[in-house]
DNA sequence: AAGGGTGTATTATTAATGCTAGTACACAGA
DNA sequence: TCTGTGTACTAGCATTAATAATACACCCTT
């Protein structure tokens, strides 16, 4: 379901919070579907049962999914999620639009960095 | 000249690493004007000089400084680094928007990211 | 009731890295 | 020669990611 880059410099527990994170937002992970066990998940992916914890107990603080003792952790409903998503990625834009506009970068040379994402 | 936030969690030679970049970018540092000293920089920021050299060493290697054995470090011409720098930055916007496009966001949304440093 | 699967908590240990500290050496210029 | 400069090296500290091992509580099925 999800895969590790050990040449990624962040940390792994990073990734795997990522990774949910996207799937849920698309989708591919629906409303109150199980996500692996921390054991399972954890072998599945050769690491310490206690890296995969870490990262699910991000994902539950952040509010992608939700915990209940004995039987697993499942994911929340991702409307609210998008939206949030969606006011992190503009301010992302922002930020770098901000620098780029600072050492001279044009308009046309921005729209070129967007363009082929573009339907038109 | 710059100034380190130790609220920021990025290691402290690459915030200096990155503040000369965008000085060296900008022109605020113009072609063959030298930077601080080692040591000067390390005191007046209250850093150990090991510190300011491995972020010297960083700009050396990436071409936005040269150094003069004796004297001190000085600035290279920005052009080619800016055309460089402009070709990070287009990167960056595309792999932003190939993420918010998968989770559903749409071009007006991805624009009014942008929209506010646009001129029009 | 028992057992297996689940999350949770705790402590200890290892490994990597950022940063500091201290020292030493070589070069440039006055 | 003296001062300021870059460079190199070793050592150590602090933080954090990650592992290891163990224990406990909950849920559900048998």
């Amino acid at each position: 379901m999800i895969f590790i880059d050990l040449k990624d410099s962040r940390p792994i527990y990073e990734q795997v919070v990522e990774r949910f994170k996207l799937l849920i937002l698309k989708g591919v992970i629906e409303r109150d579907e199980k996500l692996p066990s921390v054991r399972n998940l954890a072998v599945e992916l050769s690491l310490n049962p206690n890296t995969i914890q870490r990262a699910y107990g991000e994902l539950e603080r952040q509010g992608y999914i939700y915990t209940v003792k004995g039987k697993g952790n499942f994911a929340s409903g991702s409307e609210k999620l998008i939206d949030r998503y969606k006011e992190e990625i503009q301010k992302q834009l922002r930020e770098i639009c901000k620098t780029a506009i600072s050492i001279g970068m044009t308009e046309e040379e921005l729209m070129n960095g967007i363009r082929e994402w573009r339907k038109i």
